[in-house]
DNA sequence: TAGATTGTTAATCGATTAACAATC
DNA sequence: TAGATTGTTAATCGATTAACAATC
């Protein structure tokens, strides 16, 4: 929502979220940048520039109101702008994702998914139906989807891409570890298990 | 392996190393540092200077030798020392793990998961054992399990956190998002796959 | 040789940390 | 008031990019 966000600060404000939600806090509980910073191992200064761009201002000697922390972080987080997120690709982590329930506290709604297997296609996942991909375009427009996550097999990826920025999709999160060609009007996240996992192993 | 590589480099190792593999290329074909950055989106001078540290050196005029390329990757990824790891969670997303086939190619070996639900520890997954959790401190020696992968609710996280670093556990990828406190000695890698859905959307 | 490509050194950019004044 | 905590300004650190000499 928030442009001129730097990415490191933006990739922070989920942790601080989570934090503060695990608080289940009163009314006008205050916290300290202290306190949080040592919860989520981070230095104090650093913080509260963070929580600045969010433009929720603490008191001298008395921290900031958690609720209202909370309730920027969701702004800025876009947590109150709901939008529907389809998946591509119903294999493990395709069908694990659509029945993780972990996606609606950001405001994202996951709402089916497709694959090319009509067999995947016979038994709903989570309460989502699972959709053959021929009626991706279909589908991502009957849902009014804007996200999608690619769980397809490497080589497909950026076919499914394509179809996917065809159907109007503008966010795109991908879990197959190839560069994807976009045009730069989209936004591309990846995230490669096995690689987090290698990158663990090299640093043990 | 290489502690005086930066994270950064690190990080983006495996999407060379992917890039590199998928070219399957014949013994001593060449590749320029241009080439790679363009089908990786980055910049050349970067890309060298992530190469140089994997001590692989590139001829002038000519370039990298593709297979040393990847030696040199493998290397420093550890691919070469293979190390077991176990999952805790056999939820959805454990699961998938389980049967995911990927993290061979980094020389790691999922051999197993736990679970405290018994229902869950009737079947093998993808071939491999669902063992109660119970069973976590002997399965993990028996299995000689260095690596593990966390993947259970985030209130039961901590918990699971001290049990695997009382088994000997070394390096720990959690997809739980809170921040685990744990000895220094211990590598841990944070996966939030909701946050990373978050940011997405909120960067469009 | 001429030109392409490497590796290195210097410059820039951005992110984090340190120092400190403001203030409740 | 005194002291804790914020927000800001300056300093440091690290990563990326630019410039360029070396070389095959």
């Amino acid at each position: 929502m928030n442009k001129n966000v730097p990415l490191t600060t933006l990739e922070r404000f989920p942790d601080y979220l989570n934090y503060l939600r695990e608080l289940n806090c009163a009314e006008n509980e205050k916290i300290a940048s202290g306190a949080i910073a040592q919860a989520l191992g981070l230095g104090e200064v650093l913080v509260r520039k963070d929580l600045a761009y969010t433009s929720c201002v603490g008191k001298p000697r008395v921290g900031y109101v958690v609720c209202d922390l909370i309730a920027a972080l969701e702004r800025v987080l876009g947590c109150e702008n709901k939008r529907n997120a389809v998946i591509v690709g119903a294999g493990g982590l395709g069908r694990a994702l659509l029945s993780y329930g972990g996606f609606i506290k950001y405001g994202i709604d996951v709402v089916a998914a497709f694959d090319n297997d009509l067999d995947k296609c016979k038994t709903d996942v989570g309460g989502k139906p699972v959709l053959h991909i021929d009626e991706l375009n279909e589908g991502i427009k009957k849902f009014n989807a804007e996200l999608a996550v690619i769980c397809v097999p490497t080589s497909a990826a950026q076919n499914i891409c394509d179809k996917l920025v065809k159907s109007g999709i503008k966010g795109i999160l991908t879990f197959a570890p190839v560069n994807l060609k976009v045009d730069e009007s989209i936004t591309v996240r990846y995230v490669d298990l096995a690689a987090n996992l290698a990158i663990l192993n090299s640093l043990m």
